[in-house]
DNA sequence: CCAAAAGTGTTGGCATTACACCCATGG
DNA sequence: CCATGGGTGTAATGCCAACACTTTTGG
């Protein structure tokens, strides 16, 4: 496929805008995938993007692309980056923007619109991605570690994947599997409450075995 | 303008590269701008950047146009961001791709192509800028900020503008300019020390009043 | 021409903070 | 069995003072 320009000069065929969505599911982190319904690649999975319209800001498209193909909606996009390779779709010369979001995972609906199977994949075990896209997730995947590094942010946004009122035992489960390392539980505990952005609400809960937890609310 | 593919749905006009170039000049942060020769708004400072071919990487149009419209060559870019809001530009719309580099200020030739003016401008005193490129600017300096801080970064990109070989005050003052604030002398002394980096090359150099300083060179 | 002053590079020390690691305790 | 809290040693960092070496100034 070609496209030019008024102009006559060669144009990009379109512009697509792909969401990288992650969740926490079973302690594992995990993406958000599509079944493809269209060429190319018809039946692989692949991120739930699509075409930007002509008046539309690329962050709307993968919001709405998003909540078309899979369900999910409302989330904040942060942009990943740009894949601008002009061999990098079949079709043509077709760039696509990246972002970068984190749900909860009961964000996505039971029932998914058509036959897509819209699902949860850990990121350890993905299958065969349309395109790019595995490169895109392991870019979505590097930049997560990074920001989840900054504590302020991870309380800020990764923990509002959590239930409230939840444990801070919960809390260093979700920042292991998106920062993809085990951290002392002690330090961990000391971060937390250095933020100042957790309260006590001074009631526990008992999960399993052991002495139960405390429960604490983002302010 | 418009553009339309061959399966009849809209694209973009086109897609453009913009690099944002900064140096170190007479102690302070300066961007690389051109007067555009071009519509819109010729004659106003902008990003030497330009349109994409159809079968070239973006980043290599970022370098391709810098070379045509500034005269400078061979640099390392990384990319920023895209800025594809389909008002951001009057001939319709077209994403751009912006690109951030750091060279040497003698990497700019004295006599550049045509009229366009490419100049070294101060950060803190720009002029007008086309379309939203102060936006990009901004954003490159806010992401130039952010990679100075890693001291490892600053000694294997940054130190590259300093000649060799140089004292520690001339990094520190190179230091100050693209972190935007100032720093403790016997810190960064040794931070770039412990980087192990650096090598003491025995001589000296004395610059205006005061104690000569050592000389270091990058390993 | 010499001595003092001023200016800058260099080094070290100290206090504070951040952080990793371990252990005792409580439910 | 596990959450919680405390404690300790080490590294990183910020801050400050002393000293070294040079140019400049002024008699």
């Amino acid at each position: 496929m070609k496209a030019t320009n008024t102009a006559g000069y060669e144009a990009p065929i379109g512009l697509t805008a792909d969401p990288v969505v992650f969740t926490l599911l079973d302690g594992r982190l995990c993406v958000l995938l599509a079944r493809r319904l269209e060429e190319p690649q018809r039946g692989m999975f692949s991120l739930p993007g699509g075409f930007v319209g002509a008046s539309e800001a690329p962050s709307e498209t993968a919001e709405r692309k998003l909540r078309e193909k899979t369900g999910v909606g409302s989330v904040h996009l942060e942009q990943l980056r740009t894949y601008a390779d002009p061999l990098r779709d079949p079709r043509g010369w077709l760039p696509t923007i990246a972002y970068m979001a984190l749900v909860r995972p009961e964000t996505l609906p039971e029932v998914t619109p058509a036959e897509r199977e819209a699902s949860w994949h850990p990121v350890d075990r993905l299958p065969e991605l349309a395109l790019d896209h595995a490169t895109i997730v392991d870019d979505g995947i590097w930049r997560l570690h990074a920001r989840v590094g900054d504590k302020v942010w991870f309380v800020r946004k990764a923990l509002a994947l959590l239930p409230e009122p939840f444990t801070l035992r919960q809390a260093q489960q979700l920042y292991e599997a998106l920062r993809g390392e085990v951290v002392d539980a002690a330090n961990f505990r000391r971060d937390m409450r250095g933020t100042g952005l957790l309260e006590d609400t001074g009631s526990q809960r008992s999960e399993g075995p052991g002495r139960p937890g405390r429960l604490y609310r983002r302010v």
